[in-house]
RNA sequence: GGACAGGUGGCCGAGUGGUUAAAGGCAGCAGACUGUAAAUCUGCCCGGUUUUCCGUACGCUGGUUCGAAUCCAGCCCUGUCCA
């Protein structure tokens, strides 16, 4: 790699952003000179985003961090006909108005990582349907339609992914690569947008999106995907105990999250501090350098700092407080998922409350199986009652799932 | 519209009349070992239950049969080729 000039370039490049660029050079030079907007297409199907976005947001934070303007693009009119790349079926479609609330949902989520507001390098929120909703057909295929090939399209591995497969892909969805194009085009048009970023699946669209914009307005513009980011173990990253990590707090605990990053593998430590955290490299350098059991130190550091972006300062710390007496002194944190009863309860019924297991009969395996303890002490008779007592009790359901019930 | 192939548990994928809640793999969960890591080994992995008892399940609806994921009919969906 070439050391770049602009701070953009080099920031992304040292955290690990870069997996593809069009033309890095002459985007350095770009960057280097002048305020440059830079976008990202979200997805508006879901009224929250988890972490398998959130390199994207933070590729969106480091552009602001380095003087420049965050554009957030969210798919409302994309939302409508679904993105068919590397999916193996055609995606529900959902209907206007709830995309709107999910546009609004999410919203927050980016004020917690973003600037929003007017000056030159506040970040701004769009919905493609603004312009796309209006899209006439047959001025549509004339204008934008002649600039693309079936027989270009048909080698994408987006496409040809499904091709392969036998499976089978919409004229609807074969459409949303266009109107992805499109929409760099109109952002350029609109907002001065001169580069589009996005995971490495997006650098497709991305590509004729710049195409796009070169054949009609004879503009260059950039794109910049980043690596897909796996765990070591060559899973995707973005699941706990419970399901899929979600940046809203009322869909994911701050304690989860705390406690997602704290699980981080060994291998991955160093690069989700560059890429998660703001903490300076140097330090991360030192963190990463840790050895054995001492590697735990850095991985404190990323839930700490990864929660505080996320979810505010007090509840990383209050988070690393429950884990910290849980784990360490086997206590009953105050973070701790907890339910209330009135009265005895049995083990099975409180596992599932508690959201432990999905079912009773996998609460009962838990018991057989020696998973469940009841304030630490393993508990194997399946129909162990919990009595109403005074003190709050401790139920752990393996080494990591701690949760607490109180009496009322 | 026609011909052919196919639709099985979260995913992949066996199974062509009974002992099949359905091989195997992946993913997941728990235990051991550890460092709330990885790797490895072991167990579990549809639901309910007073635990070999009930319910539900192999695209959908009916039928044949003592008995069907397996046979028959109709329908729906997917793919390939032809029109």
């Amino acid at each position: 790699m070439t050391a770049y000039k602009s701070e953009l370039l080099r920031l992304l490049d040292t955290r690990g952003y870069i997996h593809q660029a069009t033309d890095a050079n002459a985007l350095d030079a770009l960057a280097s000179k002048e305020v440059v907007p830079g976008y990202i297409g979200f997805d508006a199907t879901a009224p929250s985003l988890h972490v398998g976005s959130l390199v994207q947001i933070m590729l969106l934070r480091r552009l602001q961090q380095s003087g420049h303007k965050p554009i957030v693009l969210m798919g409302g009119g994309t939302s409508k006909i679904g993105d068919p790349s590397f999916k193996d079926e055609a995606r529900k479609m959902l209907t206007t108005d709830l995309i709107g609330e999910n546009i609004a949902s999410i919203k927050r989520i980016f004020e917690r990582f973003l600037t929003f507001g007017d000056g030159p390098s506040d970040a701004v929120m769009l919905d493609n349907s603004e312009w796309l909703d209006a899209l006439e057909y047959i001025p549509f295929l004339r204008d934008v339609g002649q600039h693309f090939s079936i027989n270009r399209m048909l080698s994408f591995d987006s496409v040809k992914l499904r091709l392969d497969r036998e499976q089978s892909l919409s004229f609807l969805e074969f459409n949303y690569m266009i109107l992805q194009a499109y929409d760099f085009m109109e952002l350029s048009r609109r907002t001065g947008c001169r580069l589009q970023m996005g995971g490495s699946d997006q650098w497709g669209n991305i590509v004729n999106g710049i195409e796009l914009t070169r054949r009609m307005d004879s503009v260059e513009v950039f794109g910049v995907t980043t690596p897909l980011i796996t765990t070591a173990d060559g899973g995707k990253m973005g699941k706990t105990v419970s399901g899929a990590v979600w940046l809203h707090e009322d869909q994911l605990p701050s304690y989860d999250y705390w406690q997602f990053w704290r699980n981080t593998d060994d291998r991955d430590v160093g690069r989700f501090l560059r890429l998660f955290t703001d903490l300076p490299l140097d330090e991360i350098a030192r963190l990463e350098s840790l050895q054995g059991s001492e590697i735990n130190a850095a991985k404190i550091a990323l839930a700490n700092a990864a929660t505080a972006m996320c979810r505010g300062e007090e509840a990383a710390l209050q988070a690393a407080e429950t884990a910290r007496r849980t784990f360490e002194e086997g206590a009953a944190g105050g973070d701790l998922p907890s339910i209330n009863v009135t009265d005895t309860v049995s083990l099975i019924d409180a596992l599932v409350a508690l959201d432990f297991v999905v079912s009773k009969k996998e609460a009962r395996r838990m018991i057989q199986g020696g998973g469940a303890r009841v304030e630490g002490e393993v508990v194997s008779d399946e129909n162990a009652v919990i009595l109403r007592q005074t003190a709050a009790v401790k139920i752990s359901a393996g080494k990591k799932k701690h949760g607490i019930i109180s009496f009322s």
